[in-house]
DNA sequence: CATGAATGAGTCTTCATTCAT
DNA sequence: GATGAATGAAGACTCATTCAT
């Protein structure tokens, strides 16, 4: 964790109930705000007032609005990163073509379950603190998919970790690019299909009986 | 075109020489800052400050920091849509397994050429008329992609627009992991090959002779 | 009132006592400087200097700085209306002569009360927003004295509406000249009978007995 | 004549028809834009380019913006002083009534023959050297009517310069409301029969035989 | 603890003016 | 003389943050 990060941190462990609640209200008003005004516009003050209380309460949270920011996004990261650990735990030792539609069915349950939200939270990703976490979140997600193909029956993985790092960004890619509304008409419809084909074919080329790939 | 975008056009075409100079300065300067300060602290004093010359100069040339910010991202983008079309141009009749390491490679070498510069513009493709910008990349790469996809001859694509846009989009995630910082040890000594298998197994999941998939 | 005139309004009403103090401050402030340095140098960080108090306070009460220059003179005119409304109000029913006479001293004591500060608000009504307000001021002044016009025992108006702009407007011709600084030597002194006179005359034309006029 | 007001001055005498040529293309694209754009973006620039020459040029006639301004107001001004000059110069000997209405005529001629105009130099005469200009006009058209009310055979003025700089900046005063646009309804169809009955009522009231009025 | 007014550093942007070509 | 690119001082305005109430 980088030195600015530690200042990121929330100010008080929401231990009483009121204070989670506070931080719940807190990062939902930043959610709207970010969807409704934008990052630029998404102030401190904005989002006090989206949240019904004022800037002086927020301040009582959070250190300063980044560490709001990174605290929403953080959220989000791990609210990814423990649909997926969770898929892998679940396809565990099973063959590859199940691992693929698998994942890419959680994968894309967490990010299209609240469009808007993931969509905003793509600029929140680029700004001071957000590299930090989102590799966090690769790394936890490059982890379980590792030990999740080492599992798999059907296949051998000589580097699981490059392997997984690259499946789960090249299934991101296109999910951002559907997200950004970026993407062409009628992409969204056929992209689960599209992804599971696209992952179970990288998955399968390094089936046994296949060779290494190369 | 939207609105906006229209406020985001140059103000002058750099046709004489100095402007052409001053222009191409610019640019220079304003990707250092990025890459220096980060999108944040990227001001117009600042980079006419690198680039050596006063802020209105600055304002002679764009009507205003997004613009100028703009522009950057669009010489990118276009840079690297130029070399995606030429690759999918060269490759045009060639068998899959070629078309995907002639793609990728095409792309990796205008991405990683600059990869310092490429980071920095990640930021500003999420700020205000990013979002166009990249739609117009995008659309130039899967217009000439899906041409080369219905070209080969050992495979058939039903849907080869959406086809391009999963492949050109799964092998920009991996690539962004990479330039962000994101992305394991050892990442980029495997990327190119793991992107070539990726986008092999991908494409070859068409092939004549293997059912459409579905 | 037109739609830019909307985004002249006063942010926040100055309910609580605090604001009602800042706001008066900050008139008060807006005026000295413009009497000391002119409308042009009349800038927002001046005013608020002048104020005691930071900018950043001054656009908690203003969204601009015409806004605010528009609030100074909209009281400003706003009290002068004030003035010839009372006067006519309690002129009812009087003579002619009677109405000359106390509608030149009501306007006059308005005028000349602050000569400082009506001079340097000719300034401001001519610039964006002026306009809307003077003419505001110009109905309501119309307004008072068509009626009280019409309820002169000892004339016939036959267009009231008409008689009283001209004669407002030939009052203030001659003040403004005044104020401006643009008079002859001695003009202040006589300037009160003068225009008693001027008005008399003028309205006198209209009497009862004399004809039409035409 | 105030120190300032010598750095207003023209830089060069238009001796040559070339220089006189381009003082007037200047003049009226400075009206032009005046009117068009305000006062406030009446840029040397866009003077100069609605004049179809570079601010260089400009500059090479005017030593800066508030020179070139004054002249311009200075010569409507001028115009404006020379009409009434010449109208009471014609007017010489002749009756109040006679006085009365061939002043009116000819101030609403030169000030109503281009409307437009001359709104939009009442903006200029509140800025820097405005005043001075503006109190030199009214010097010579208070010269000159005072002449002309010492000449009337049937009235005796005591202060004709008092008499004069009111009955002026009376007429003034309305003829400003149309202009800006304040009037009322209608306001322009009376307002020369008005003038004229407001002045003859006025002048009047010096008659002989009437008393001195006071 | 909550509040929200006050702060003021920091941005963007404009435009009068100069001067090398 | 003309040109118009370059300059940079100056001004409007925002918003994260603080702290007196």
């Amino acid at each position: 964790m980088s030195a600015i990060a530690a200042t990121l941190k929330p100010r008080k462990a929401p231990i009483q109930e009121r204070s989670a609640t506070t931080v719940a209200t807190l990062h939902a008003a930043a959610i709207q705000v970010l969807i409704k005004d934008g990052l630029d516009r998404c102030t401190t003050t904005r989002v006090a007032e989206r949240a019904g209380m004022s800037v002086g309460s927020l301040y009582q949270y959070y250190p300063n609005r980044d560490a709001l920011l990174a605290a929403v996004l953080e959220k989000h990261l791990d609210a990814v990163a423990d649909a997926v650990e969770r898929a892998c735990h679940d396809l565990e030792g099973m063959p590859l073509a199940s691992l693929a539609s698998g994942l890419v069915i959680g994968f894309l349950r967490v990010k299209l379950g609240d469009p808007e939200g993931s969509k905003a939270l793509y600029g929140v990703a680029e700004g001071r603190g957000g590299g930090d976490l989102a590799a966090k979140m690769q790394a936890r997600i490059v982890a379980a998919m590792s030990a999740l193909l080492a599992s798999a029956p059907d296949a051998r993985f000589d580097d699981p970790v490059m392997t997984s790092a690259v499946a789960f960004s090249a299934l991101a890619g296109p999910v951002r690019l559907l997200l950004k509304g970026e993407a062409p008409a009628g992409f969204q419809d056929d992209l689960q299909d599209q992804l599971i084909r696209l992952l179970t074919a990288y998955l399968q080329s390094y089936s046994v009986g296949r060779g290494t790939g190369r």
